[in-house]
DNA sequence: GCGACAG
DNA sequence: ATCTTGTCGC
């Protein structure tokens, strides 16, 4: 898939921030109509001994969540982790990892956060921006926000609040395990958010994209087998 | 000023 | 994120 453009990575954390703030301002809240047959995961390992990022893009045809299609690249790291700055460090190995796959997938799903983020721009969100495709945000642990307790059923969740402003959803997908954290990318709400990573839970906490991607991009996604 | 802090 | 096997608990 073409890439529209990529923005100067090499910036200072104060410029990162700005940059987030300008973008924030165009990610959209709303759903975009369309079928959605084809979803795909993204996930991000790194290696800061070698200096190096592994993007990994996992297409899945729904509702069979069969993968379609594998794109694992790596590249250079050029930003150190900076809490709220993730994207500055993952997201370049994510762009080239698109650039080489031969489906346009319909749905994203991230490891990460969406708008659940101090200025609304999580790698998410970023990503969904510069693609031009709808995103979900799906985050294993909490960057900002809070949430009353859930219960312990599959398909319960509970609003996040930073401050009084919902920005994304505590998701139970599995019984007896932690919620995962689910929020707006771009071009989609939180209902239909939350409804899309319920759909794509089968026996595990994470939902297929993001599960196989994690795999892929720590180099564990068998060619055959089930996993 | 102090603690919290996606991956 | 990453270093890593067996073990404890539901």
């Amino acid at each position: 898939m073409q890439i529209r453009k990529l923005h100067s990575w090499h910036v200072d954390p104060a410029e990162a921030r700005d940059i987030q703030r300008r973008l924030a301002t165009q990610v959209s809240r709303q759903p975009a109509p369309g079928a959605v047959d084809l979803i795909a995961g993204v996930d991000v390992s790194t290696n800061d001994r070698l200096g190096i990022a592994r993007a990994a893009v996992v297409v899945l045809r729904y509702p069979d969540l069969a993968v379609q299609e594998n794109s694992t690249v790596e590249e250079d790291l050029t930003f150190l982790y900076i809490p709220g700055l993730l994207s500055f460090r993952e997201a370049p190995a994510v762009f080239r990892a698109f650039e080489r796959i031969s489906s346009a997938p319909d749905l994203v799903m991230i490891d990460g956060q969406g708008i659940a983020h101090p200025r609304r721009l999580g790698i998410a969100s970023h990503v969904g921006l510069i693609l031009d495709i709808p995103t979900i945000g799906v985050a294993k642990s909490i960057l900002v926000g809070r949430h009353r307790e859930l219960p312990d059923e599959p398909g319960a969740w509970v609003q996040m609040f930073d401050r009084d402003e919902v920005v994304g959803a505590a998701v139970r997908t599995k019984r007896g395990v932690k919620p995962v954290y689910v929020s707006i990318g771009h071009k989609v709400d939180l209902p239909v958010a939350i409804s899309w990573t319920l759909n794509c839970c089968r026996s595990y906490r994470l939902p297929e994209p993001t599960r196989l991607a994690h795999l892929a991009a720590a180099s564990r996604l068998p060619i055959i087998g089930r996993y």
